[in-house]
DNA sequence: AACTAATAACTGACCAGTCAGTTAGTAACA
DNA sequence: TGTTACTAACTGACTGGTCAGTTATTAGTT
């Protein structure tokens, strides 16, 4: 062949990162079961065969790419873990910014709408994410609440309930991006968003005046 | 043949009918990629040749049921769209207990994670949810925020915003239970979770005392 | 009532296309 | 030159969609 530009190169230690960064992209926007082997090859710049010298089938692909996106999310975790002891108005509003932050700059957000689209199909990576990821981060949420609760700042109710209103809106907004927006629905400024999410709860929605 | 066990009846005006109960169970349970047209036929009490009898194809089914699942709920939108003039506390108690009702007793999440699973490969599916259904219902009720902020009884923030505050926590405790709960994850009840998130977001997180 | 003809709902075997996974062989690098 | 990362052609299983034939049902005739 020619000699001044070859086939391929022999690059064995990228390979796997390539190929699974190359799969996120294709499994968020297909889905698992319309996502083509080879075009997840094509992507990464590697034949069919090679993803098969890196992986057993394309479950274990999926698997990777999944289990890859809960790492980044493990630090964001462990800084909730921190028990911010200061009031929790700060906490949530730190926390909410550097979330919506993480959400609008990496795809873990397709990487959700794939967990729950396939949940059925693959209930072992609905359970990792579960596990590893979604019960450490509401946990450590309702933890700080409780926290507060005990400190006389917050008002009795459950905490994990709490929890879960606090990151709903977040959670929505992703999947609002992810599904309608593409079709010509509105889109909703994630930061903005959770920010008047926060002052809301926390000061409470109505005013001086029409509150029973 | 046998004569006293014939092997099919021929009910021409219940078959569609039944063809997309049957479609809707294998969706949710699978997605449309893996459903298996033979397995929507056998259990609809029919051959496959028999579905292409009343539809066109795979796609044409699934249309059949998204757009199923959303006659249901256009009562739900029209009663809010009934502008209710009241105090938006009353309102908003009535609608949430109503919706959650009828999230509790319809396959309603089972659409919805379909749709949020197959919105890329399906953009037209994601439209026809979001200009028949959501933005009605969204907007009805921004529209009901934003008269009572008229009146002096909501603070100032927008109202399409606080709409989707509000019915967050109720959409993501669906995915929640059609993602989580059956891989062992705690679930949440629905209804007691919309009644403290109403209550919270209306009168505010904070105790008097730790109000800012 | 009983028999027959006509209709159309329905079946199930089949086909054609697709795609996950395999492997024989080639090219890159030591 | 030997080793192996990699390619590209291949296979086999699976499934959406088709259609020739079968059977339930109705209408017509005696």
């Amino acid at each position: 062949m020619d000699a001044g530009t070859p086939k391929f190169r022999r690059r064995k230690a990228d390979r796997p990162e390539e190929i699974v960064s190359a799969a996120l992209a294709v499994f968020a926007e297909k889905g698992f079961a319309a996502a083509k082997l080879d075009d997840i090859a094509r992507r990464a710049g590697v034949s069919k065969g090679a993803v098969y010298l890196y992986f057993e089938t394309k479950e274990d692909v999926f698997r990777a790419v999944v289990e890859r996106a809960i790492l980044p999310n493990l630090s964001v975790v462990k800084a909730m873990a921190a028990a911010h002891p200061g009031p929790l108005a700060d906490l949530l509003r730190g926390l909410a910014g550097h979330i919506a932050g993480v959400v609008e700059t990496t795809p873990i957000g397709g990487v959700l709408k794939m967990v729950v689209g396939e949940a059925r199909n693959f209930p072992e990576l609905a359970r990792v994410w579960h596990d590893e990821l979604i019960v450490h981060a509401l946990g450590a949420m309702a933890e700080a609440i409780r926290n507060a609760q005990a400190r006389g700042e917050v008002k009795l109710g459950d905490p994990r309930t709490f929890a879960l209103q606090l990151i709903s809106p977040l959670l929505v907004g992703v999947l609002w991006r992810e599904t309608f927006v593409p079709v010509g629905a509105q889109p909703f400024d994630l930061p903005a968003l959770m920010r008047q999410h926060i002052d809301t709860l926390l000061g409470g929605m109505l005013t001086e005046g029409a509150r029973a």
